[in-house]
DNA sequence: CTCGGATTTCAGAAACTTCTGAATACTCAG
DNA sequence: CTGAGTATTCAGAAGTTTCTGAAATCCGAG
């Protein structure tokens, strides 16, 4: 988009962590735009590209400057559907989080709470619509494609942890 | 949420326009909810339960209590994606319009862009990140993931063209 | 070609979401 | 138990998205 040009591979200590800093809100822009709160995205994307294992509260303030409260609310809000955890640091009086060992599985089963959502409604429009409109056929294709998708999805997720499993893990 | 209680049905020519209404607005709550523009996902609902075979922007203009701006907007976007056609009607002025035949299944592959997205970044991520941090083995799991995703996508989609050539069609 | 209904465009208004800053409430070390 | 460092909350500011209303444009019928 704007700066183009791939710096030579094999420079050692430049810019790296600028790249790794834009590389990480362009993710977030991404998540952003299709839902996700934008801070909440910006302190997700942080958390992913972050090289240390795990990052508190007053970290994410400083990488993404912003306040507190921000960070606060964003944290909140991740922990809350299970993309961030607290991880127990002892004798420290900050919190430390880090990403969820399975946050991808659970980023995508989020979606399939969307996928219900959606069965739901077409179930209901079956119910409540004529059946000599052209309402009906439509709501029951619609039904059909969901239905479909909720029965494939388990097996689609076990699938990719059995993969995981097998790989390196 | 609000008015719990179901009408007995058989009711003969009740408040079902109500209803529906209320269901189609309910969708596309849900809708934009998850990154629809709002009136794009108000339209797309109208034009789900819509009882007539096609509706004119007149039609979803009234349908919606909006402004013509508004409805052309979100018309523009939605055949851009493929949601929505317009149907050749000989002899009007006024344009007519209609769920397009494969909605669902393009609504879902719209998705792949996104993860196609998400993949770039993870390979992105994966290329400009130390292999002695901490953020290379958590890109390159989000990067397997997505990998893995994008690989199963085409075949689930084509079984549900299949199951739905097989069924009524 | 001309008329008139229909659609598109766009500047400004309205509504909503998100962030900041500061006060309040925790919590662990000593 | 107390104090210092952290985290949370929340009112208001800032910014962004979305809609309206009206003017301009388009297009088919006659």
């Amino acid at each position: 988009m704007m700066d183009t040009h791939r710096r030579p591979r094999g420079g050692t200590g430049l810019p790296a962590a600028d790249e790794r800093r834009e590389t990480a809100e362009q993710l977030a822009l991404t998540l952003s735009e299709h839902g996700m709160q934008r801070m909440a995205a910006r302190v997700l994307a942080a958390a992913i590209f972050a090289e240390q294992p795990t990052l508190t509260q007053g970290e994410l303030t400083e990488e993404l400057a912003v306040s507190t409260g921000a960070v606060s609310g964003a944290i909140t809000m991740l922990t809350s559907v299970g993309l961030l955890e607290r991880v127990p640091a002892a004798g420290s009086r900050r919190d430390h989080y880090r990403l969820r060992d399975d946050a991808w599985a659970r980023l995508f089963s989020r979606q399939n709470e969307v996928v219900e959502a959606m069965l739901r409604m077409a179930r209901h429009g079956v119910e409540i619509t004529s059946d000599e409109g052209h309402a009906r056929p439509r709501l029951e294709e619609m039904r059909d494609f969901y239905e479909f998708m909720i029965g494939e999805f388990p097996a689609l997720i076990e699938r990719w942890q059995q993969q995981r499993a097998a790989k390196g893990r």
